[in-house]
DNA sequence: CGAAATTGGGTTGCATCTCA
DNA sequence: TGAGATGCAACCCAATTTCG
């Protein structure tokens, strides 16, 4: 074939750099890659051409080479939460950041526990090599599926199953620590809003209540205790009955709860934290920019991302990496959860 | 119609060459 | 003679095309 150049649209393979070096292309394509024997004068030569001609390597190829797609699957929840909770933007972006940093693209859906279609369809379709799932759920049908195929993956969050590599944050702690310091900060009647307990790390933020809780020697009052709140309205009810209940702070499983309950006081005309306090499992920019302004527990989910991603395809590419990762934490104590003047000895 | 060949660009095991 | 440099050719995979 006559090789014409078309105006910079032309691409170039290692071939027609061989050809134009007047060496093999496995010459060539050991100088792109650094691996096997090659001399250095070679070497330079042959890079010097690379950036000369604008090469650039066709991952599909290199895919075909390596029986790799070098795509990794990202699953996000099918569901509201998507749009409501910043927690999956972020982590995505600190996955798409290690990603292309490790010559990976990122392929995202999303799936939920009565459909996982889309995980298959990546799966059976060769499209990525590696699976990062965003949200486990105490029952995960992604995870068994994923397990049976004998696909990597890696959860951002907790399984249960040992074999699982897992990135979570230390949210037991992170909400036993809160829960212990607002009861050290005198509050006396708690009360506790959480959502899904299906998601792992419900479970998690409400066993580190109970934590914290029976630190205190205090029992956990069922009255006081709202747990599946998954609805606005779940949420209004149970903030209702806290009230009636007299508690003196609530405590919210995560922001979007969090945001629920700051609407409803509102809608009561409550102050907060001289009629009750108000502080979060989850922190976000609303919480923070909130006046007063919301204690609540941050997470670097950004970094979660990037640990989960980079955990994943160091082990895909055959790296021994630790079972399970944890990520810290920071309590951020706001205005929401102050002491009123006259209760202070 | 089924079987075999071809296609894509890069990687790699092994053979061969070169030169001190 | 042997270590380093280089090249040949099979291979990756699955869809598509060609062949008998």
């Amino acid at each position: 074939m006559e090789k014409k150049p078309m105006k910079g649209q032309k691409k170039i393979g290692i071939d027609e750099i061989a050809r134009e070096l007047g060496c093999s292309k496995t010459t060539v394509s050991r100088a792109i890659s650094g691996k096997g024997r090659i001399s250095d004068g070679t070497r330079k030569r042959v890079l010097e051409y690379c950036e000369q001609c604008g090469y650039r390597p066709n991952s599909l190829a290199k895919g075909l080479a390596d029986s790799k797609t070098y795509n990794i699957g990202v699953v996000l929840p099918d569901d509201q939460d998507l749009n409501e909770i910043p927690f999956f933007q972020n982590c995505l972006l600190g996955i798409c950041e290690m990603a292309t940093g490790m010559g990976y693209d990122a392929v995202v859906t999303t799936a939920s526990a009565k459909d996982i279609s889309t995980i298959k369809n990546m799966i059976e379709k060769h499209k990525v090599d590696g699976v990062i799932l965003t949200r486990t759920l105490v029952e995960d049908p992604s995870v068994d599926y994923l397990l049976e195929q004998g696909v990597p993956f890696i959860v951002a969050g907790s399984h249960k199953n040992p074999n699982v590599l897992q990135v979570d944050n230390h949210h037991v702690e992170a909400c036993r620590e809160l829960t212990s310091l607002l009861l050290t900060n005198r509050a006396s009647r708690i009360a506790f809003i959480g959502g899904n307990l299906d998601h792992m790390v419900s479970q998690k933020r409400f066993a580190g209540f109970r934590a914290g809780m029976a630190l205190h020697q205090r029992s956990i009052k069922d009255e006081l205790v709202f747990l599946n709140c998954n609805t606005k309205v779940l949420v209004g009810q149970a903030v209702e009955t806290i009230l009636k209940q007299q508690a003196d702070c609530i405590l919210c499983m995560d922001d979007k709860i969090c945001n629920q309950v700051l609407m409803k006081l509102n809608e009561e005309h409550l102050s907060i934290p001289k009629d009750i306090k108000v502080a979060s499992f989850y922190d976000n920019l609303f919480l923070q920019c909130h006046n007063p302004a919301i204690t609540a527990l941050q997470f670097d989910e950004k970094e979660l991302g990037r640990v989960a991603c980079k955990m994943i395809l160091d082990s895909i590419a055959g790296k021994t990496i630790k079972q399970k990762v944890y990520l810290g934490y920071d309590i951020v104590l706001r205005p929401s959860t102050k002491q009123n003047n006259f209760l202070s000895l």
